[in-house]
DNA sequence: GTCTATAAAAAGATAGAC
DNA sequence: GTCTATCTTTTTATAGAC
């Protein structure tokens, strides 16, 4: 899992790289296989088809967020502020495979819609011990929702709206207020 | 304004919805002529390009924010409830023209992105006056963003997980307590 | 495993008839 | 204003050499 630094990664990589900075529609097999270093038939060994490259990126995420969780479930400051903090987090590879999926979703792909759909589900399951009710559970997975829509909707590295520094450890707090439960 | 029920709206329309549902890709000029019932000759005569297209739509969105703000001001409940309810309403005018808008966005339109920074920007500046500071802004902001994206995730008409009604009204008035002026 | 060449379909756009 | 060709380029995928 950890040795084939092989073409197919690299691949993966570069499907990712081209949805989150181009869109969907510029990430071609044509497009990827070039951003990967690769010629097409090169490509078309590893994935028989553009689905095939869309499901393995589909697989990717799911495998990014086993690991996410186990470190949320672990955090010090506790999962709630673990969750709101690292959705502003950019160059993750759990950040990065969220953005592209959200990019297949968005061109229509059910698959990739579910899966999300699935990721929102176990965080949600995870935070639910941690917050007072269903409102305050609403209120921090928009919040998270929020920062991914803002991150999603730069292509390249541009300046983000989203809080910083002090200004998340503010956000954070404010949260805590609103969403802790009384025990 | 109200005047021409004609071929330039509809085509218009139908790219939204196109765009909508099924993502950039889909929304080729075929299909945008298809669903709006005209000939590929017939679009290209009120938009002569794909680009003049999508410029018409980012005007759309302008004169649709132009009106919300309107409201929002006069609103009863205050703009930041105004804000946060009007998020979650979906078939709006304006709700279609921002998701379709983030499509464009998504897929690298850089004329895209700066007209949904500028309409975030007019949307921070109207509830600024009504929030205690720049974290409870954010966290208002970041939450109505939030409602977007899991709307902009269903390419169809499927169950949303966002808010409604007695959860909405639960929704609102944690938030109003977590950013109310003291005043 | 990786390459080149090429086929088959679909994209945006032009020309010109009605 | 709206239509039917038609051209050019791009996209996915196949075939087969190395």
């Amino acid at each position: 899992m950890s040795r084939p630094p092989h073409a197919r990664e690299k691949v993966l990589d570069a499907f990712e790289s081209l949805l989150i900075a181009e869109g969907e529609r510029a990430a071609t097999m044509d497009a990827i296989a070039r951003a990967a270093g690769v010629s097409k038939g090169g490509l078309l060994y590893h994935f028989a088809s553009k689905e095939a490259l869309e499901a393995a990126l589909l697989i990717r995420l799911e495998k990014c967020v086993d690991e996410d969780l186990a470190r949320m479930t672990s955090s010090e400051e506790g999962p709630v502020a673990y969750y709101v903090r690292t959705s502003a987090m950019d160059g993750t590879a759990l950040d990065r495979a969220i953005l592209a999926v959200s990019r297949l979703a968005q061109a229509g792909r059910g698959a990739a819609s579910d899966a999300l759909r699935t990721v929102r589900e176990r965080w949600a399951d995870t935070l639910r011990p941690h917050v007072a009710d269903k409102t305050a559970l609403d209120l921090v997975m928009l919040i998270s929702d929020g920062v991914y829509y803002n991150n999603a909707l730069q292509h390249d590295g541009l300046a983000t709206p989203v809080p910083r520094d002090a200004e998340m450890d503010a956000l954070v707090q404010l949260i805590a207020q609103a969403t802790a439960p009384r025990d």
